[in-house]
DNA sequence: TCGTTCAGCTTACATATGTACGCTATTTTG
DNA sequence: CAAAATAGCGTACATATGTAAGCTGAACGA
């Protein structure tokens, strides 16, 4: 037998799952309605407040939720990378897993990105932010730059990776890899052209 | 007195710019209501339907101009380029002028393009590829490089400038300062390197 | 000049939404 | 074990939406 307290997280977590699942290609953040969710998971709409107090709430949630699935992806590729293979070629293939086989996920960040809620827009703001932040340091730690000139590099480095990502979601399997390709050579243009203009 | 042709085409034009109105940092295409656009242009909302078949109709035709604008922006840029200051401090420049005083022209663009209609996404993708193609037809003239060089140099560049672009609606005016210079600096990375790389 | 066309209007309806209110059944607490 | 708390439900209402149907007056073509 479940207590109360557990019961009700369930029905909580039932409810941000049937949320991802309703953010396809063709549903946002803002066109999702509390009705729908509340269908979505079982309940009645009125229940979906027992959880949260407005569907904004639920919104970030999901996008606290995105970040934190970003960022695991992140630790894994530097534990890839300190494996060996290349820093790039690790990034990419495993950002490309990630918008492939998450791609609700992944398709949640980019939209509210440029979304109509500026709540939203920050919250996803602050991820990427992190993302670039982690990148810059990593950038920083091997090729001894100072810190503001890392992190130059690290944000164009991860605003094509997100472009490419955003377009990998309208891709078949063999567009992917094509996609992939590209952008591992033009992010391979930053590290050379950084390195060329690196100041002394 | 105005022919009833000409009165239909003006109405229909202060229906698209009653749209783009709406389309501040709150609203997106699909956001905005048939009724509101009714409302906004001081129309029936039945007499919407005398100029567009549904509300997507007006869409696409928003994208359209849009797209448009930023063409117009492209030829100017390549105007004063050809009166001599460097092709990346123009460029950069122009655009942010262009994001700054069309706001509502290019959230258009940026919103739609990961948005949720498949339709709006690609006349986008359309838009920006010609933005992407004239670039490099630019890069291939004064590099003399293979076009898909050019291209990947152009499509990384571009992507970036989109990016800062996205920024720059949020950025007041000395921040849309910095994210300019930061973004000149960032071109050049990419320059430098693809000159680096350059296949012989 | 007179019948035709048609942009724009008003009215109307079926549908969806957010949310207030109060009930019930079950768990929790004292 | 009785009393209090509470997750979830059903009902209800005010509001917004897309769009169908039909009318009107002004421009148009003969």
């Amino acid at each position: 037998m479940l207590s109360r307290q557990e019961k009700k997280r369930r029905t909580r977590r039932t409810i941000i799952d049937a949320a991802f699942r309703l953010l396809d290609e063709k549903q946002n953040l803002s066109s999702i309605s509390l009705r729908e969710v509340a269908r979505a998971a079982g309940i009645a709409p009125t229940s979906f407040y027992r959880h949260f107090n407005n569907i904004d709430e639920l919104g970030l949630t999901l996008v606290d939720e995105a970040g934190l699935a970003l960022r695991q992806l992140m630790r894994q590729a530097r534990i890839e990378i300190a494996s060996g293979t290349g820093i790039i070629n690790t990034s990419v293939d495993t950002f490309m897993l990630f918008t492939c086989d998450q791609s609700n996920v992944f398709r949640l960040l980019l939209r509210e990105h440029a979304g109509t809620s500026a709540a939203f827009r920050a919250a996803v703001s602050r991820e990427i932010q992190h993302f670039i932040d982690e990148l810059a340091d990593f950038i920083r730690n091997g090729n001894n730059v100072p810190a503001d000139y890392a992190f130059l590099q690290a944000e164009a480095m991860v605003k094509l990776v997100f472009s490419a990502g955003a377009e990998s979601l309208e891709a078949d399997q063999s567009q992917r890899v094509v996609l992939a390709n590209r952008l591992k050579k033009q992010l391979l243009f930053i590290a050379k052209g950084a390195d060329a203009l690196k100041p002394r």
